[in-house]
RNA sequence: GGCCCCAUCGUCUAAUGGUUAGGACGCUGCCCUUUCAAGGCGGAAAUCCGGGUUCGAUUCCCGGUAGGGUCACCA
């Protein structure tokens, strides 16, 4: 059974590289009739954020996607880890060393000078185990360390990649436990997905150099390897690793904005694979359905908010008056321009500009006229093509007309045909008429147009509007 | 710097040992039009460089170069 998991640490909040590993985790394991497990990577107490592990989940939710199990705190879990690591030790595989901080930035730093490669120079690795044992009943502060092989290869078989590997002799013996008793990522990580039965690794590419680390690991325990699929990093526009100082990286902040879960989680999919066809929409159950994990790609991928924004607008344009309404309800509360008694209205006038906006968070100001009438000034009245008098002549026979339309026919169709013949009837231009209607309606130079609002205004208010509009001209 | 990954329009990408190198976003022209959107129809825009294999390479191989990752008692 395919089993495969998300293993963020708490540090803050969902990271749009992050969501799109959970993503690909949550396809695959779907796909197969699998289990996807939610697993917190906590075991460094300094970087440890209050309130991350539930930001993380609510932002997983909020995207739909969905753990079978979970989540698991490698806080909770120490146990476990000494009892694995007690037995490397035992079976030389993994050594205590008492080597300080100062003796390792010093050894660093002369590596650095002299151009040679970093990393630790196994001076603990051969004390004496008794020795070493003493050492640690006194009490003396230490860390645990793998005894990496010194000679040979570690190959691996990436399903993305391909065959990768790496000469031993150049791999860290790597702290598996820190001074403070806490398991690095390196122990936590292998213990972890073998006793969580984790069948594929999907994660980002950052981790691929500690592959060789982990592969010793599992053969030092006996244990089966999973199968790996580094993924390819997000980028900033300047290609460099996606970074908070080029923009908004969490989901939260794409949230707050107003994107769609629906927009961000099929734009992120897109990153780094598409299905091979011109299809652009997927909700979940498609991607789960075509999602190809051997098709990803393997060069970086700049996240490109154009493309984001434009998928946002598709599945705005997707959504009934209803469903925006409700959507956007967060954002009319938040404006206090807009009161619950609004909530009908707003049902009715979303529509209007539905089309024209990119976030939901756009949209309580977008529609602002339509509760509130702008002030405008009275030039705006006037038609590119037209002049003064012509509105001034004009806009008091519209509202005259207008006013000869039963509320029960004050709809879009019905103005725009009433209108349309009245138009034809007097040889008005069409511009010259529905120009000023639609700035008197709307006090806007740019709006909707006029037959729409005037059906969302009604005709009371449609007809005071324009009669502060003919005060105005004349 | 060592090691590793990697390279198709500006961006996300598709495809193939022989193609007019396809799509999408963005940009842009025209149409529609009372404005802004939306929509329709067009356009510009790419195989990193150098060798090799081959009748033929963008595709396969090698080298270079660019970019990225990693080299912690962080994940």
């Amino acid at each position: 059974m395919v089993r495969t998991r998300f293993a963020p640490s708490p540090t803050g909040f969902l990271h749009v590289g992050g969501l799109r590993t959970a993503l690909y985790n949550y396809l695959f394991a779907k796909q197969n009739g699998g289990k996807f497990v939610l697993r917190i990577e906590d075991t460094d107490r300094e970087r440890y954020v209050e309130g991350g592990v539930e930001n993380i989940i609510k932002s997983l939710a909020w995207s739909g996607i969905k753990f079978d199990e979970g989540p698991f705190e490698q806080s909770k879990r120490l146990d476990i880890y000494h009892r694995h690591v007690e037995q490397l030790i035992k079976e030389d595989h993994a050594y205590y060393c008492f080597c300080s901080a100062e003796r390792l930035e010093n050894l660093r730093q002369k590596q650095k000078d002299k151009k040679i490669p970093t990393g630790y120079d196994g001076l603990c690795r051969d004390i004496d185990p008794k020795e070493a044992g003493q050492r640690v009943q006194a009490g003396e502060r230490h860390v645990i360390r793998m005894k990496m092989p010194v000679s040979g290869e570690t190959v691996f078989n990436d399903l993305i990649r391909g065959e990768v590997r790496f000469k031993n002799e150049l791999v860290d013996d790597q702290v598996l436990i820190k001074s403070d008793g806490y398991p690095t990522y390196h122990l936590a990580v292998v213990v972890d997905d073998h006793e969580m039965k984790i069948t594929h690794i999907i994660r980002g590419e950052e981790w691929i150099s500690s592959v060789p680390k982990h592969i010793q690991l599992y053969n030092f325990f006996g244990w089966d390897i999973p199968q790996m699929a580094h993924l390819p990093l997000l980028l900033n526009p300047d290609k460099s690793k996606l970074s908070k100082r080029q923009g908004d990286v969490s989901v939260e902040d794409y949230r707050q904005k107003g994107y769609l879960p629906e927009a961000l989680v099929n734009f992120v999919a897109f990153l780094g694979w598409n299905p091979g066809t011109d299809k652009e929409f997927f909700s979940l159950k498609e991607l789960v359905k075509e999602f190809d994990i051997t098709k990803a790609g393997r060069a970086g991928a700049v996240f490109n908010v154009d493309k984001l924004d434009w998928y946002n607008k598709e599945y705005i344009k997707k959504l009934s008056d209803k469903e925006l309404a409700k959507i956007a309800e967060p954002w009319f509360n938040a404006n206090k321009e807009y009161s619950i008694e609004n909530k009908e209205l707003i049902e009715r006038a979303v529509g209007l500009e539905r089309e024209r906006i990119t976030t939901l968070s756009e949209l309580p100001g977008a529609l602002k006229f339509v509760f509130v009438l702008p002030d405008y000034p009275s030039d705006l009245l006037v038609w590119k093509k037209s002049n003064r008098q012509e509105v001034a002549k004009i806009l008091p026979e519209l509202a005259k007309l207008l006013n000869t339309f039963s509320v029960q026919a004050w709809n879009m169709g019905k103005l725009e045909q009433g209108i349309g013949e009245w138009l034809a009837e007097k040889g008005y231009s069409v511009g010259a008429a529905l120009w000023p209607m639609r700035v008197a309606l709307s006090g806007q130079q740019n709006s909707p147009g006029p037959f729409e609002i005037a059906e969302v205004l009604g005709k009371a208010e449609s007809l005071a509007r324009l009669d502060k509009a003919i005060a105005k001209i004349i």
